[in-house]
DNA sequence: GTCTATAAGCGGATAGAC
DNA sequence: GTCTATCCGCTTATAGAC
């Protein structure tokens, strides 16, 4: 279970609307709930976390309402109270993930690439780290050819690359970056970081661990860093 | 239930070396396929480049053996007659990737680490490039914890990254590379390289295309071989 | 809001003719 | 080797009691 944890990511402390999955629909100010009741707002968060885990099992058609329901301890039905169909709270969940990550990159113009990109780098690590099972639901989505979260891509992430990529590009005109495609480059990061989370089975393989730890976090960050960095960044000291 | 289950075809059981799917089981000399007849050999390499599309698109549970026979042209029953089950099927694909990715790090020790990598991450980006799916049909699979694939991991993957870290570890020790730990390289070189066709969707949507070009591709080599050889091959060039 | 029961349809796998 | 027909379990979604 992950209720309750803190997502926000170490270098900022962005206070964003669109919290998880586990966090989604805060009651409203004096709204309390019986201890044994569930209630709208606590049902509905349960059965998101828990679809979140389930979804990134089992795929979009291998995860059924009734393992879902069965993990929440309700019957199936009641899902279908809170979200129409199945594929509506797999959109839910696909939308909730998207604001977390765009909620990450907090840089501008007026930052170094330095900072910021590694400020990046580390935010997006550790969403991979305190939210891995959200990634994996993403990465299955786009993996098939995004057929149900393609219009939402093609709006909301489109204009955000967009601005991104001009900051980036600014800085390259600066001079404090080499010359890259900046969409390239931001593919890059999230490809790596979000490798900890969609490929976590197979690193923790090839590493012979149990589950992935801080440190290995923490490894990640120092090789992720040391590339982008010190391929792309040019050093203070060079700058005149 | 799961493994052990290749193929059951009555007469010849076949231990041949995998190849890729669109080459698979090659015709023995002197064999003719009649223009009409499928035959043997044919049939089971259809069966695997459209199988390999199917479980692309729709992952494992998505896919039906339904769809696959449709697509192939012949009645679903037939591809119980190569395949004994769906999953059979499936862990055929996983495994043909693996040894088709697996024989592109061609380096040793004796190379250069900044020839090796580059060639590498090269080859590694031509192999997302010319078959997608199959790397989509992969990542599918981690995603969900590898259920099918991962003894096969433990084993084969595990054992070879053990020998390719080594050699990169060689390299630090010469002094060639920066102290960076081997595997994690390695799992960015992939992550990269690897994000080229898993999030194909994503990328042809925010570059505004209608498909991944070489050009495309070209620019994507030019970015990752920035950051890992700027970022951490020692070379008497830097930055351009 | 929560539950039981069930409708309606799909999917993997097999039988057995040719 | 290829095909048609079919079994049987599982899945989504709904109806309707409480």
């Amino acid at each position: 279970m992950i209720m309750g944890m803190d997502n926000r990511p170490p270098p900022q402390s962005s206070a964003v609307p669109t919290l998880g999955a586990a966090a989604a629909h805060q009651p409203p100010p004096g709204h309390h709930l019986a201890p044994g009741r569930r209630g709208r707002a606590r049902s509905e968060a349960e059965i998101l976390v828990v679809a979140e885990e389930v979804f990134a099992t089992y795929g979009l058609h291998g995860a059924t309402m009734a393992k879902i329901a069965e993990r929440v301890g309700i019957p199936k039905a009641n899902i279908h109270y809170y979200f129409s169909t199945k594929e509506a709270l797999y959109l839910r969940i696909l939308k909730d993930i998207l604001e977390e990550w765009l909620s990450a990159a907090t840089f501008d113009l007026r930052d170094s690439p330095r900072a910021a990109l590694e400020a990046y780098i580390r935010a997006k690590l550790h969403y991979s780290r305190v939210r891995p099972q959200a990634s994996k639901v993403w990465a299955n989505e786009i993996l098939n050819g995004a057929p149900l979260i393609r219009e939402h891509l093609e709006e909301r992430l489109l204009a955000w690359v967009d601005t991104k990529a001009a900051i980036i590009q600014g800085w390259i005109d600066r001079g404090e970056l080499a010359p890259v495609d900046p969409r390239h480059l931001l593919f890059s990061i999230w490809a790596t970081t979000q490798h900890y989370s969609d490929f976590a089975t197979q690193i923790t393989i090839l590493l012979r661990k149990e589950a992935l730890e801080a440190a290995d976090f923490e490894q990640a960050a120092q090789v992720l860093t040391q590339m982008v960095l010190g391929g792309l960044v040019k050093s203070p000291k060079t700058l005149s």
